[in-house]
DNA sequence: AAGCTGACCTCGC
DNA sequence: GGCGAGGCCAGCT
């Protein structure tokens, strides 16, 4: 079965076609691979892909939070990537999805 | 070797 | 409408 990894493969993909200044959900990334309750596997995902170049910083939870951000190293370095690159945040804390939401079944479309 | 956790989300009652 | 459990994959204890 190498769907799995091929799963894998796709959300490292999608991570990778996030435009700058944009920012997309797991539970997108996840409908985008084909299983939308895989959430939690697209962290796992992004849990390795924090040693790759992939802007796993672009990727936030449901609710905009950098729910990842201490895997990066530094809390900080997360929103400061983010706030680089043109994304604001809410007196919360959290990415203004409504206005950098990035939905990546837009790019594949296709896919159902 | 087996079970649990982990950067989550969605459906069910 | 609120609370609970389930589901997915892989790595770690």
């Amino acid at each position: 079965m190498k769907k799995k990894q091929d799963f894998f493969d796709r959300v490292y993909k999608l991570v990778a076609t996030i435009p700058k200044g944009k920012v997309t959900t797991y539970g997108l990334v996840a409908e985008a691979c084909g299983i939308k309750s895989a959430a939690r596997t697209v962290g796992w995902a992004l849990n390795g892909a924090s040693a790759s170049n992939l802007p796993c910083h672009r990727v936030v939870n449901r609710f905009g939070a950098l729910t990842g951000k201490v895997h990066f190293g530094d809390p900080m370095l997360m929103e400061n990537l983010l706030k680089s690159e043109g994304i604001t945040f809410d007196k919360e804390g959290y990415v203004e999805l409504k206005k950098h939401l990035w939905i990546p079944s837009k790019v594949l479309s296709k896919k159902k």
